[in-house]
DNA sequence: CTAATATATCAAGTTTTCTCGATGGAGTTG
DNA sequence: CAACTCCATCGAGAAAACTTGATATATTAG
């Protein structure tokens, strides 16, 4: 699927973003554990209704978790696939290559 | 140094932040072949001058790339340790765990 | 010394992200 | 059905991130 060549900035930064915050860094530990409901999380994080939704939707959007819903609640999930890539992404970054300092024609 | 308990949200929100920018992305693409000069990146990015500052006072603040100065120029590389350092606290997220749904005393 | 180049930094404005409180829908319980 | 729980979403405001243009500093060239 994604070539290892040059990095997809576009998707990278996607999902480097969702995962540069504290909150949502704090979800994605909890959901380490396994699938849980909304209002589970909201007790542990001890965050407003809303302001988690909030996050985890930009999680959601970003691909890392998935929602279910199941009668009254709504349970997520980490998403393995997403943290895979994320993976790949950053291994894409490796500073062993060339060491040269390449002072082409600089200016 | 870091255990691999929790992970430290704090420091991963930080740089995770720091490459969570398509034009951060690419700087860091452009490093990966070795060191360079601001007006080389400049010419590379085609990006005004003051915002391609910007954005490599990020990624330094968040400890990605570190500049040297040499005569007129100022040269920036890649910080492998940092590099390293958020592959770790990727790899600190591994959805393989336990995978049953945790329903505690939830809600 | 003067002029020019390389680059950081600052101030102001814009855009994006995040928070908070309110509303509403969907499911459940009695 | 009425009342309640779980949760997404919306509107408005606050905060943070980013852009742009101007200015300042250091170095080097002439």
């Amino acid at each position: 699927m994604a070539t290892a060549a040059t990095l997809d900035t576009a998707r990278a930064a996607a999902l480097f973003h969702a995962l540069s915050d504290e909150i949502r860094l704090e979800v994605v530990g909890l959901l380490l554990q396994g699938e849980r409901c909304v209002c589970d999380l909201m007790d542990d994080l001890d965050l407003a209704q809303s302001r988690l939704s909030w996050h985890l939707k930009t999680l959601s959007d970003a691909g890392i978790i998935s929602g279910r819903k199941e009668g009254r609640w709504n349970y997520y999930s980490l998403n393995a696939d997403a943290i895979a890539e994320a993976r790949t992404l950053l291994d894409a970054i490796k500073p062993s290559s060339r060491r040269l300092s390449v002072r082409s024609d600089c200016c």
